[in-house]
DNA sequence: GACCTGCTGCGGCTTG
């Protein structure tokens, strides 16, 4: 891989390096760069000759440790700019750039704002752009603000900057290079590293609880069951385990902990989530770190990027993920150094009595988590997300290319914001003078008598405050704090009252005090506690892995990676779908509701979900199936006939039945009529709605229909 | 609908 990345980055490609692991990708990209840097001399102060972009600010400290080891030494300067770099260097590198810049998109966000003028100056000598974990901002807000910021630098300095893009390996890579190089991706060269076909060893375990108890003050049998088999099967190693939410993570931690003070070892079950304070995360990756005492993280996907934490013996993964890319990218983290990669998978399954469901009985999201794994097996791999207008992401552009050049014409703002080359360059000039009167009206924008767009005193307000460079809009938070010490954060939408008693970095506490002015919630230690995040991983999840789980139902191979309790518990699935005759009639009655199988993704189910109630049917998507509420399974065939016979509905006005599109942070700025256009291309389905409802109403469920 | 990511200038304080 590197062999091949060194002549195309010389030759001044667009690069594309797609691999499983860290395994040599940041030095197929930094060597090439480097020599052609040594080459051409490294003149001071003179520009940045390479700008480095990285998602995470722990991820450019770890990336500038490596290249300044791999040009100290050639007298390349190497520099690395984020929030928690101090004022002085940052006026050092404005006053003499040169070499490799390191930074993250928000960092560059405040430059364009503050230093506009001063842009073309800094970055004279760039000579190529590197982009880290590219997979991070495919499909994203602060992907589309990433490759604006690019395209306003090339515009800036009137000419092209070759790309090189770091990647996972994703589903495909043509995909991703459109998104490395708007309207450019056919000439990216990619190069992709197999990985070897490195061993994968995997068992996948269920657990049974009873129904869930509603108070939740004692864990369930299926949480004692994992967390038993967790504290035998990985203490004594360094591994990384995945729960599906923050709460699952703590509850976890806190059963881990009960277990080794009752068998009085030193507890090596550490949490680590996105709310923990930094100080107590990064105690938490120094012990991982660290090869003279084992260490095991109960962690969200806060530790499935890049960040160094050294080699991981096991991976397990509790509960099915929505991704396989994500359930790739974790397994990525075990077994370097040609070690097999051990993956072990956890179910928390219903229990079944005379009294339960069809719907208990199909054990969904056991059946989920073996279709993704068999995709994993085969080398399957969702496609990058597919491109939305990023309306949010161009206002917030729009405002900053104001700010940078003290105002701009509509029409140059067209041209340098959708441009060729823009990610932006899907949105038509009709579409973008709409923004431009929606932003008027809501004195965002204001335009002086020659035409010049100037930001109006609510843009003025928002572009001078330092929350205006992150994309992404972030949730109200209270501080959590016990005896001075920051434990970390907690979202404001979740109760919160004197005397709750709580779980939370792996201890139990109880709240002392609120102090709702300054949003901070002082904790004392205490003997009893429940986990406090609410809700389980949802995410969307992809029509293949509907279609696998269908075809696991219907067929009779037993995969050899399950226990026996997860073979008995698909054998008892597959009776239940075929004794239902779900395979020729995906109508199942459940009281006076009706529930029906389309197996399909969940953009199209969710636009099934949204015609049928425009329809005045009352549905609703409950996993992988569709809930008709009050409607017989007669009913419900004849609902879903009649809209497969008409014709297909217009995504326009199904959009316009949608309430709560304003999702995005700059979102509550514009007019209904963009946010309905958006979310028709983007969040709807309408054509295969319409097939999934042909299909679901197809002759041979016709005699079952009488 | 879960999860995660990021951010500046300056006023006011203490300390050498």
């Amino acid at each position: 891989m590197q062999d091949a990345a060194i002549p195309a980055v010389l030759n001044g490609h667009d690069v594309l390096i797609g691999a499983a692991t860290a395994a040599g990708k940041t030095e197929a990209a930094f060597l090439p760069v480097c020599s052609a840097l040594v080459e051409q001399g490294t003149s001071n102060g003179s520009g940045a000759q390479a700008l480095y972009v990285g998602p995470l600010k722990a991820l450019i400290n770890d990336q500038f440790r490596r290249t300044e080891e791999l040009c100290g030494s050639l007298d390349i300067p190497t520099h690395r700019w984020h929030g928690d770099v101090a004022a002085s260097r940052k006026q050092a590198v404005l006053k003499n750039p040169s070499g490799i810049l390191l930074i993250t998109p928000e960092s560059l966000e405040a430059l364009f704002v503050l230093r506009g003028p001063a842009i073309r100056r800094l970055f004279a000598a760039l000579g190529h752009v590197v982009v880290d974990e590219l997979h991070s901002f495919i499909g994203t807000e602060r992907g589309a603000q990433l490759f604006s910021q690019l395209h306003r630098l090339e515009t800036a300095l009137g000419r092209h900057v070759p790309r090189i893009g770091l990647s996972a390996t994703l589903g495909d890579m043509r995909l991703a290079a459109e998104q490395l190089r708007p309207g450019g991706g056919d000439r990216v060269t990619v190069l992709v590293s197999t990985g070897g076909g490195q061993e994968i060893r995997l068992q996948l375990r269920s657990y049974v609880t009873r129904r869930p108890d509603p108070g939740g003050e004692t864990p369930d049998t299926a949480v004692r069951g994992i967390a038993d088999h967790l504290f035998t099967a990985l203490r004594g190693r360094t591994n990384l385990v995945f729960a599906n939410s923050r709460r699952s993570v703590e509850q976890f931690a806190a059963e881990l902990a009960d277990r080794s003070a009752a068998a009085r070892v030193p507890n090596e079950f550490h949490p680590h989530h996105g709310n923990l304070a930094k100080e107590l995360r990064q105690d938490v990756e120094a012990s991982l770190r660290d090869p003279s005492r084992p260490a095991t993280a109960i962690c969200t996907s806060t530790l499935e990027m890049g960040i160094d934490i050294g080699a991981v013996a096991q991976v397990a993964q509790i509960g099915p993920l929505p991704s396989v890319a994500a359930l790739r990218q974790r397994l990525g983290r075990s077994g370097r150094r040609g070690e097999a990669a051990v993956l072990r998978a956890y179910v928390s399954a219903v229990a079944t009595d005379a009294r339960s469901t069809t719907l208990d009985r199909l054990q969904l999201p056991l059946v989920q988590f073996i279709a993704a794994i068999e995709l994993l097996l085969e080398r399957w791999c969702e496609p990058p997300e597919q491109a939305r207008l990023h309306l949010s992401t161009l206002v917030q552009q729009l405002l900053s290319l104001i700010a940078q050049h003290g105002g701009a014409t509509p029409a140059e703002a067209f041209r340098v914001l959708c441009g060729r080359g823009s990610p932006f360059a899907a949105v038509s000039s009709a579409q973008f003078a709409t923004l431009l009167r929606d932003l008027g009206c809501q004195e965002v924008l204001v335009q002086s008598a020659d035409g010049t767009l100037l930001l109006g005193p609510r843009g003025e307000s928002v572009v001078n405050h330092y929350t205006f460079y992150a994309a992404f809009r972030s949730p109200e938070e209270y501080r959590l704090v016990s005896a001075g010490q920051q434990l970390g954060t907690m979202p404001i939408s979740l109760p919160l009252y004197d005397g709750l008693l709580l779980v939370f970095s792996g201890r139990r506490w109880r709240v002392v005090a609120v102090h709702e002015s300054d949003k901070v919630v002082e904790l004392a230690p205490a003997a009893g506690g429940r986990p406090t995040f609410l809700g389980e991983a949802s995410g969307s999840v992809h029509g293949k892995i509907r279609t696998r789980m269908r075809e696991l139902l219907e067929d009779v191979v037993v995969p050899a990676y399950l226990d026996s309790r997860s073979v008995e518990l698909l054998g008892q699935a597959r009776r239940a779908y075929a004794s239902s005759h779900l395979d020729s009639y995906p109508f199942l009655a459940e009281g006076a509701d009706t529930i029906v199988f389309p197996w399909t993704g969940d953009r199209t189910l969710n636009t099934l979900v949204h015609v049928l109630n425009t329809r005045g049917v009352d549905a609703s998507a409950e996993g992988a199936a569709l809930r008709l509420g009050g409607t017989t399974p007669q009913a419900a065939a004849a609902a879903l006939a009649d809209f497969a016979e008409g014709t297909e509905p217009d995504p326009r006005a199904v959009a316009a039945t949608v309430v709560n599109k304003a999702q995005e942070k700059f979102d509550e700025w514009i007019g209904e009529s963009l946010l309905e256009e958006q979310f028709a291309a983007a969040d709807l389905d309408c054509a295969g709605a319409v097939k999934v409802a042909r299909v679901l109403t197809a002759t041979r469920h016709q005699d079952r229909m009488e």
